[in-house]
DNA sequence: ATTTGTCGTCGAACCGGTTCGACAGTAGGG
DNA sequence: CCCTACTGTCGAACCGGTTCGACGACAAAT
């Protein structure tokens, strides 16, 4: 039961160490039968090379640290939709993914890197001022990330255009002759933390908005219930507006319930837009006509980007900020 | 920039490696003095110990493999309660989490572990038959899993005793006198596949509702939309019954807006009672009486067994089959 | 004064791989 | 037929820690 090394795998083959290895990474040539008995051995023991020392001798872990921070006001399922595809396209590189969720992100960040736990990071939920950011640059790993930073420096970042998402959303209304306009946007204390996607949708559609001499009326939505629920009879009771701009998760999910409650009918009654990938709008049955946020493929190009940098030469190429141009998905519910 | 080494450390202490690794474990007494010089070249170097040679020497990771299946036929977000929890019950105990969420799961255990990439692992969903046991059992290092199988041998095993969910449920309706019961359950697939909590949940609801002669007409709810809608309009379409046990997170997501579109008020047209946990209740917003899952409550008892068995002496206890007895939270949509 | 014990430190071995340089044997080129 | 080149293999060093046994210095016990 005792697992066994390459040392056994030597000996049962009649050959040394070295010649395993080589047999193993193919990096010299090794004779048909030598190979084959190495082969052999190999799958009499049942030997596979130990992680750890490998690491040591190659000071690569073939790990990628996968750092997500959960705040307690945004919505959680939505962090979902970014680790699996993350986790698929490391594996497929051949990457294993060790996730940390500690509150202490900065922290956490050093301990795995200095620590040499992980070849490289991806950081989820990027802040303007993140704080991690500051401890990657002393670190020597290469990071990617998903949210843009003020200043992303050395790292690949890549996030949602999302001052072009607030603009598609207002034209789409626009189109359709709306004049006055509620904006539902994340929760306040987003935008004091530096949420940045918050306010780059935000100033974008306000902007595009005045453009068009079109009103809007801003409220900073609530993420918990039954505090969403409320607010959003509150906001309903004030309406004058035809439509409805959602950037935000938990209160675009409720808001079906809500509007049937209250016998909104939309879009007959009340036109509604929103920003959340197709995945999350299955999950919550939501039809409306949203800006599609791509977290798979976000998560992937990361994942790429990462790896790219991990394998190839020292400063391989320049850090890449690609802002996803947003794609609209129309479900009929604005007219 | 370089990171520093055992070594660096050492030299710049003038002190032997063996020295400072005393003095950073406490296992041997360290002079005060010296001890002072060491920990101010620790300081100064910013010296961190290589986790890969420290796996080697001692074989031990301090990692917890973590390993999720996500099924095309369940509904996601239910595991990420369980992923958080585990995560931070880990990181209390001084673990980090390797997050594996490969397809084929047994191929990945037998990788994982057999590279000694992990010290122990946790296994989520786990099923009747689940083909990850029997890699487990070939190798040495301990296993928790959440879900029932059929033979759990060694492992320590946590789970919702789901039996006795549906008897509470059961009586709940009865002791209101419903006698005309639906029954929502886990899509047909899940049964098949050995999802064993579907079939003690629904076994014991049955049994018990034919103690009391309640009729149960029973579903295999589906989980994908816009499926899940139109078969619970069919089966409203077609209702006799007072009242509802939904054991399915997707159809219970749903039912909220559905109810609503056909002006189905609960409880006064309808009872309806489920099994999920309060985040997941708060998630969706559901004001439907139920049997608490408590996935936190499951992740982190997983999560200190797995650790006492690594810590402890070999086989020091027996292993644990806990089958956590479920509560019901009352949120008055039974009548 | 000698023995016994404790404290603090060091050197060396070890964990399990990878990789470099050396070398014997064989093949190809002149 | 000799020299060179290449192929296949080995031994040793190294990666960066931990741990065991040894040992000198000094205190306490006899």
């Amino acid at each position: 039961m005792k697992v066994s090394t390459i040392e056994d795998v030597a000996r049962r083959a009649g050959v040394s160490r070295s010649t395993v290895s080589y047999a193993l990474s193919g990096k010299r040539s090794i004779s048909r039968e030598t190979r084959e008995r190495i082969e052999a051995a190999i799958a009499e023991l049942g030997f596979t090379p130990n992680a750890g020392a490998r690491a040591l001798a190659t000071s690569q872990t073939m790990v990628i640290g996968l750092f997500v921070q959960f705040f307690e006001d945004e919505f959680s399922p939505a962090m979902l939709q970014y680790v699996l595809p993350i986790s698929d396209a490391a594996r497929e590189a051949g990457y294993d993914i060790l996730m940390v969720t500690e509150t202490d992100g900065p922290h956490a960040v050093q301990r795995i890197l200095s620590s040499g736990m992980a070849d490289g990071v991806v950081l989820l939920n990027v802040a303007y001022e993140d704080q991690r950011l500051p401890v990657m640059r002393t670190m020597k790993q290469p990071g990617a990330m998903v949210g843009l930073p003020r200043n992303p420096d050395d790292f690949d970042v890549f996030d949602l255009d999302f001052a072009e998402a607030g603009r598609i959303l207002v034209d789409h209304l626009a189109e359709r002759g709306h004049r006055e306009v509620i904006l539902i946007t994340p929760r306040q204390h987003v935008y004091e933390r530096g949420g940045a996607y918050a306010w780059r949708f935000r100033d974008a559609a306000l902007q595009q908005a005045a453009s068009y001499g079109i009103r809007v009326r801003s409220y900073y939505g609530e993420t918990q219930q039954p505090l969403v629920n409320q607010q959003l009879n509150t906001i309903l009771d004030a309406r004058e507006e035809t439509a409805m701009i959602v950037h935000n998760d938990a209160v675009i999910a409720a808001l079906p319930s809500v509007l049937y409650s209250r016998g909104i009918r939309v879009p007959d009654d009340l036109s509604v837009v929103g920003v959340f990938s197709e995945d999350f709008g299955k999950l919550f049955s939501l039809p409306y006509t949203a800006v599609e946020t791509s977290p798979n493929k976000l998560g992937r190009l990361a994942v790429q980007a990462l790896v790219q940098r991990m394998v190839g030469p020292r400063a391989a190429n320049a850090p890449r900020v690609e802002l996803v141009a947003p794609s609209i998905t129309d479900r009929g519910s604005a007219r």
